[in-house]
DNA sequence: TTAACATATCGAAAAGTTTCGATATGTTAA
DNA sequence: TTAACATATCGAAACTTTTCGATATGTTAA
């Protein structure tokens, strides 16, 4: 239990220890869900390095990805965010 | 502003975000303190690697040293971590 | 003052990450 | 069915991080 969270911990802050993945984060946050090329707009990098960012956002389970249709939609995970202010709230 | 606070995520989440400097930050959080030397009994790696890790965490603001003689004693930045939990409250 | 100890810094090797363009795969609209 | 579009994957270059041993610096005790 305590392995498993140091691991959550782990994985989530090297998601988001990215200025171009915190941004995508901060604007899914604002937005509530995004489109992978909104994603491209926003950072404005190459359509494969977002496709990597957002890949690493999803693995970390920080943010959810929907198909729908040719489109995948991207949207915060946010009892994963509330477990990280949990844990960081005990440290404190 | 805004722009303030994403600099301190992204710093202080790239510091967390390596189990090492975790282990630290966690056993700090229990302990209360440590020296140098324990955090090298802690963790096994070489001397110099482990100057390095602590020096990631003061550099994050995360962790605070205090020189006492020969003996640098660190301890977390509890404020910071209370700033960090806030953020991810605002994001859940 | 010198020996012993705690910590920091240096330089280099190994490993990991970011980025790209090219190409593959999956989906829809014509 | 095919063209067009959205996203993923691949392979490679550039960059960054981790780790070490060696050495430097700062502090104390003898």
């Amino acid at each position: 239990m305590q392995e498993e969270i140091s691991h959550f911990v782990e994985k989530t802050t090297n998601a988001i220890a990215d200025s171009y993945r915190l941004k995508i984060l901060l604007t899914l946050s604002q937005k509530g869900e995004m489109y992978c090329g909104e994603v491209q707009q926003l950072i404005g990098l190459s359509q494969s390095t977002c496709s990597h960012h957002v890949a690493i956002l999803i693995e970390s389970e920080l943010v959810e990805s929907k198909k729908e249709g040719k489109f995948h939609k991207i949207s915060l995970n946010r009892e994963n965010f509330k477990k990280l202010s949990a844990f960081f709230q005990e440290l404190s």
